[in-house]
DNA sequence: ATACGATTGAAACAATCGTTTAATTCGTTC
DNA sequence: GAACGAATTAAACGATTGTTTCAATCGTAT
């Protein structure tokens, strides 16, 4: 039986930390293999090359989270397709629910990171596969305004996503307070953007 | 007199779309000077470092920004202080213009890559300068909706910041079709930003 | 115990990084 | 045209980059 934390899983999680504070390229291997406490060697050795651990760190948290919008999302339309909040709430959720794992913490800005690639592989792999998510969104939020176009819509999606990358990334004016909790920080972030979306979305 | 496109200004320029393509730690300064058709060591005489010729890209297209934002915000405000349209065209307006020069378009990707930065000291010297001009708009938007609280306030400001940086640097679903122009693309995204923010501030 | 594949370790690889040096060229002023 | 500072050049600096090598070690099955 392999170690609970192996060296894999400690490389994924470094490189994932010092991604997030540095960027891709300004991370050396070197730099993670000594926050994982793991010989240089080990990162070739278990994911080939350096470009190689940057897609896999994305491929580990994008799945999840994608999983966990879908079937949220199927929730509620379940329970009532035209409840746009809650189809919101399914969009938002997961990708807030990040922020209060150490390390998805970081993935947000690993992730924010990549929106900022132009013509990398990353930005191509990140629209093939997390496209899809965001166009079942659309899918469902259509269903609750039927008098948007569709042109309009993505436009107003595109808004959403990026007002909640930058409340994830925690960028801007708004600072969480030394007295709130970051789970309060973050319910509170989903709350007000929420208001904000559906406004938007319904404008 | 020096020439049009001076050593200086073509090291400036080169970068500014290098670091948008391949960031910041991404581009080296032999990319640079290759692109400028300059030499390698004119960098560090004009510049004196990587760090301070990233400083000098923004500072350059900042300045202006602001500057920009901020003329045209005294404008509206002293024709109609209540003309929420007005403020929010005076704050995406000369973001989006920005895409409308060769240059500038490469700029806001290198901003929303700033963005993605954690502790560089570039994040500081963007909040520290650009903070002010965001803290003049949320003024005058508190003069439009009064009901609203300022906490409340600046997280709506973040997201419609968040929005128009998403906008600008062309994530997201929406792309530009061929047969549309570039300025009417970015008009088209302005008209689009300012009913979806509006309501979203009016919510 | 032995053997064997999987994993780790220390060391080195060539390549590239930002920066510096020192000589040279350019433009201006006297 | 001589002189002088500014600007540019070629070349090299030490440091660090991602990657590779090969021996040592580990865990497991025979």
């Amino acid at each position: 039986m392999t170690n609970h934390f192996n060296t894999k899983e400690r490389i994924l999680h470094a490189a994932e930390d010092l991604f997030a504070q540095h960027g891709f390229a300004g991370t050396s291997l070197r730099q993670v293999t000594s926050k994982a406490d793991v010989n240089i060697a080990a990162v070739n050795y278990h994911f080939g090359s350096k470009e190689n651990l940057v897609h896999e760190v994305f491929k580990h948290r994008m799945d999840e989270m994608s999983e966990k919008r879908l079937s949220a999302l199927s929730e509620t339309i379940a329970r009532d397709p035209a409840d746009l909040n809650g189809i919101l709430l399914a969009f938002i959720q997961p990708a807030l629910a990040l922020t209060l794992d150490r390390h998805g913490a970081s993935f947000v800005r690993v992730l924010a990171r990549a929106y900022a690639e132009k013509n990398d592989g990353l930005r191509n792999f990140l629209s093939e596969n997390y496209g899809q998510v965001l166009r079942e969104f659309a899918k469902a939020i259509a269903i609750c305004l039927p008098q948007l176009s569709k042109e309009e819509l993505y436009w107003r999606m595109d808004f959403t996503a990026g007002a909640l990358t930058y409340a994830m990334a925690d960028f801007g004016l708004i600072r969480r307070q030394p007295g709130v909790t970051e789970k309060a920080h973050c319910e509170k972030a989903a709350q007000h953007l929420i208001t904000f979306a559906q406004a938007g979305l319904r404008a």
